[in-house]
DNA sequence: TTGTTTTGGTACCGTACAGTACGAATAGCA
DNA sequence: TGCTATTCGTACTGTACGGTACCAAAACAA
């Protein structure tokens, strides 16, 4: 992922925290927009000067894309092991719905969804990275989808990439409007709705 | 709507004419994105300066309010339209899925859900008509839901107002992926997968 | 002709942004 | 004690933005 620095033995030693910047950025970013935080402000949200975080991550595309890394890695990561936890049809959109609806880190939104709905404000790193990840995404949808239906749990006349944009999309939606606002029950409530057909015939 | 300008018989005749204006930062708003589009660019497609923009809409905000106005009176009534068009559920359904998956002027989005999408990047005033039109649109259609029920058409454990969120919500994601590029097809599959559940039991 | 009124645009204001030049600071090594 | 390597942050660059001061142009009225 990241070249290993080697450790210089020599120089003043360094103070930054890349880690920390990190998720200072990824914390600005998500409770807010990408778009809406300058590098400035990170800056100044992490006690660092501009250099500092030049050198560290080149531009704000290498910043952008560090940070969409860490949070494919510690939040979207466990979002899609959902999809691999072995159950049902009707349980994995259950805890999908769960997951959506009522989990506290989701409650400003998804940074990959806003950053995806943002894409053309992105630098080209950043935006394909978040390429890359949507379609990974489609295809973990697809994946359990044709497993659902290998298992005859599922039967509609949709082909299983047709099903799983929609899937995604609902899911996209119903997180976008938590960051909206809306209450846990209605997009609950909606989603459910939205997601009812893949389990009536 | 507007004050009516009592046409001055003095001084210096004006050159500039704001419909045609109005015209031109309407379809530059409209094909990519209200925070993407300066009022420098604006001046410059329309061929007036700065000032004249500023004498006859105040501010930015002025402006894209006037044009969100121009908008809903040309473009979303129409739309509306459909909702009273007295038809049965499954024909209006119908024609909104036509709307919003294949009328050519949805291709790059709809400048309403673009600006309701990035609210919080506009000034007051187009914010405060984004949330009428948007509380409008809601009431539309669940007086449209609540006809279809009344007609006996539709029987779902659902309220009006849920149906007329999960509704609108579903339309405006719909017109939101045409302007990403989806194929017209994919969006007509998907939006009629969505709103299937108002025709099946 | 001489004012008065209205619209025109040039040239500017202050602010915020992404990105950088550069010298000071701090370490190991000779 | 230098010397070199590395990181530090202050202060700057250029650009773009929303918005405005100001005066010239162009009409009618006196």
């Amino acid at each position: 992922m990241s070249e290993a620095d080697p450790k210089p033995t020599r120089g003043r030693p360094k103070t930054m925290n890349a880690e920390q910047v990190l998720d200072v950025a990824m914390t600005a970013y998500w409770q807010s927009d990408p778009a809406d935080v300058s590098v400035n402000a990170i800056c100044q949200m992490a006690g660092i000067s501009k250099p500092s975080l030049y050198r560290e991550f080149g531009s704000e595309d290498g910043l952008s894309r560090a940070v969409l890394d860490r949070y494919a890695e510690q939040v979207l990561s466990e979002m899609f092991d959902v999809l691999h936890s072995g159950q049902g049809l009707h349980d994995t959109l259950a805890a999908l719905i769960n997951f959506a609806s009522d989990d506290p880190r989701m409650e400003t939104g998804c940074l990959f969804y806003k950053m995806r709905a943002g894409k053309h404000r992105l630098g080209p790193e950043t935006r394909a990275r978040v390429d890359e990840i949507d379609a990974s995404a489609q295809a973990a949808y697809a994946a359990f989808l044709r497993a659902a239906r290998d298992a005859g749990e599922w039967s509609n006349g949709l082909s299983a990439e047709a099903g799983a944009k929609y899937l995604g999309e609902q899911i996209a939606l119903a997180i976008t409007q938590r960051a909206s606002g809306e209450s846990p029950a209605r997009i609950r409530e909606m989603l459910t709705l939205a997601l009812s057909v893949f389990t009536r015939a």
